[in-house]
DNA sequence: CTTGACTCCGTAGTCGACTACGGAGATAAG
DNA sequence: CTTATCTCCGTAGTCGACTACGGAGTCAAG
């Protein structure tokens, strides 16, 4: 057992640790990325770092690019349902960050040149930016 | 000189050499991310392969996670406007890219592993994707 | 035991990024 | 010359991801 149930919160100060709303929270919840935990009768609900740390990763991996769906299929990898299904999901999002990075790669090449040469600017008028991302690229819609 | 102002498209041959609608090209227009070429008198503008290179460079960055508004600024950068003010853009920039891209090498290691001890799980029931992400991150709303 | 801050829960509104629609003009094929 | 297929341009609608609101219940401090 590697659980780690400690620090209850309310969903308020989750949120403030989080550093997003507890509205956001409530959204996640209804989509099924979060889970409400139980309420103990009348009472109000109490949240871990599990929950905080699955909430980071949401948003982490929005900032990269992901939709919510796809967040959420990369959750039910981490949940650990049906294996070999889990697997392939798992290649298939593989390839898909890949992708990203190298694509970033290229930027990241690319802008550094480019700040590098800024003023030192030859007779080359068009930078390499755009040039630099001519492949195509996965959709990986589903 | 490097232009390259060949093979002239009417907007429809370049939506489908891009992948994208005519519509979206038009929004993209509106919002100054692309420029419209002139149009001989009541006739039909055309464009050319960097027209095509500009859009999927868009498309790229947007499926890497930068809005429209921040594709507006690295296409900006390309342009070469006032050079110092581009490099501090450039640099700001760069930082975000490499963010992104140790985020994503991130989620890849974990998912690797994940991929290949799948269905060899020991006892880890709690898998290590969420918990590669601890880090904050930087939000570059501006 | 009151008061203020917070939770709960449902519904409605906003914003960014498209996507659809429609009517008038252009152009290319037959 | 007709007809089908665009283009042009403006306005309106959709969708994903939040964000705001409001009223009733809960809890902790004083």
């Amino acid at each position: 057992m590697s659980g780690s149930q400690n620090t209850s919160m309310t969903i308020g100060s989750l949120a403030k640790a989080a550093e997003i709303t507890v509205e956001t929270i409530r959204y996640y919840q209804r989509l099924g990325l979060m889970t409400e935990p139980e309420k103990p009768l009348g009472g109000i609900r109490r949240y871990d770092d599990d929950a905080l740390a699955r909430l980071r990763f949401i948003r982490r991996a929005r900032w990269l690019g992901f939709s919510l769906e796809e967040i959420g299929e990369l959750l039910k990898l981490e949940d650990g349902t049906h294996c070999d299904e889990a697997k392939a999901l798992g290649e298939r999002k593989l390839g898909n960050v890949r992708e990203k990075i190298h694509s970033l790669q290229r930027i990241e090449r690319v802008l550094d040149q480019l700040v590098e040469e800024c003023c030192t600017q030859k007779d080359n008028v068009t930078c390499p930016l755009i040039g630099s991302l001519h492949e195509g690229f996965e959709t990986d819609t589903q």
